[in-house]
DNA sequence: CATTGAGTTAACCTAAAGCTAACATGGATT
DNA sequence: AATCCATGTTAGCTTTAGGTTAACTCAATG
């Protein structure tokens, strides 16, 4: 698990805090850095590029909102989910915090078995908004959206049955490279799994009953690909 | 980076929008401009020629689909991607929007984060059109593409049979080498396969018949070689 | 001018892809 | 639980492109 080495830099000015919590989070197998203003916590943030930061609001020298400003500058932070530690009450912190670029935001006091899966579970999103990589590609007259599964088709949105889906979503990603039958087999089947050898042959010929016999060409004793 | 001034514009009509998107997109190095509705988008991206648009669906005065549209006739906003911004739940607005030419979508309500890493996601894809590593090979007025499995010869596209295809793929690897009948057979028909003595022939023939007598030269008792 | 290896041609053969319908499966729906 | 339906797979047949062969011709060499 990635999760179990990830790095989390911890900011408050009050030492308690950082003790109790900083202790529950190493318990959990974390990577647990600490800092008690905001400018210690741009420098370590700098230097270990931690998964998470947890910034308190109220904090002497900088305070975590002007914090949270200068690290989502930081190139090296990118990938970084920062988010709010603020007492109950301050409102208002709340929201300049997302103005900021903060992700989410906790209010104290906060158990720490709370607070843990909160952790987890932002070091958890993290990973869901990486592959936010927006997965539609348009070909012509083919619009793929990986994302929803469907295709849109010379203006007319239809669902494909899901190996035909993953087969033609095979041949786009590299329009016009072949693909040998192997290949197709391990991405689309998986490798282990044998189906017989004409197997493909009627997928391919149900797509080209939906989206035209010309996009798909055969290469004998080769494969097939897709052409524009 | 080029990143770093790249010019986005965004469109919305409601001002909170246009200031906390474009805040979090300025932060991050962008080069914003706003405008409230279609008809004012037009004449800013007429104007600076932005890298992205992000335009809100529905607007008043003129919506984003019929900007876009107008958009996209614009031959200085070639290089320009559209993405719309549209609510969750208004579908259509979606297929609309790629009917019109619209490269992507975002679903309202998003958080900044989401759409910064959506909106450099979005940059990175244009700048990627070029870089396609495949294994071309140029030879004068011959290109080889193997992943294709094509050729291009004086500017003419064809597709050779498979044989054919890969004893030019052999003797091309090597240009002015002399490759031994034996050697031949090794790669291209496989050590353990016994054909007639005239096959190579042939297929060099048909070679010769496509590709010009003068490229392929008979060493008499060894073998072929391709000269450019 | 005989021998040897390569070129040419067209007929032939075959492996690979196309097609169709039947069968299997698993997930919904009632 | 029983049924239904969409998807996926298979078997078996047809079709075809590609590959091979055989038979003959040609050119070079000694």
């Amino acid at each position: 698990m990635k999760d179990a080495k990830a790095k989390v830099l911890l900011v408050d000015d009050e030492p308690d805090i950082l003790e109790i919590v900083g202790y529950n989070l190493k318990n959990e197998g974390y990577q647990v850095f600490t800092a008690e203003n905001g400018e210690e916590a741009l420098k370590i943030a700098k230097k270990k590029k931690p998964d998470l930061i947890i910034l308190d609001v109220m904090m002497p020298v900088m305070d975590g909102i002007e914090a949270c400003e200068k690290m989502r500058k930081m190139p090296e932070l990118d990938d970084t989910v920062i988010t709010f530690l603020t007492a109950r009450g301050e409102d208002y912190s709340m929201i300049a915090g997302f103005d900021v670029g903060a992700d989410d935001y906790i209010t104290k006091p906060v158990k720490p078995r709370v607070l843990v899966s909160k952790v987890k579970s932002l070091l958890r999103r993290r990973e869901n908004v990486a592959p936010e990589t927006s997965n539609i590609l348009k070909l012509g007259n083919l619009v793929i959206d990986r994302d929803q599964y469907k295709i849109i088709y010379k203006k007319e949105e239809m669902i494909l049955p899901r190996k035909e889906f993953e087969l033609l979503s095979l041949l786009t990603t590299k329009p016009g490279k072949v693909f040998k039958r192997e290949e197709i087999l391990d991405v689309v089947w998986g490798n282990e799994v044998i189906v017989g050898g004409r197997t493909i042959d009627v997928h391919i010929r149900k797509l080209r009953e939906k989206l035209g016999d010309d996009s798909f060409k055969t290469v004998k004793g080769v494969g097939y690909k897709y052409v524009k």
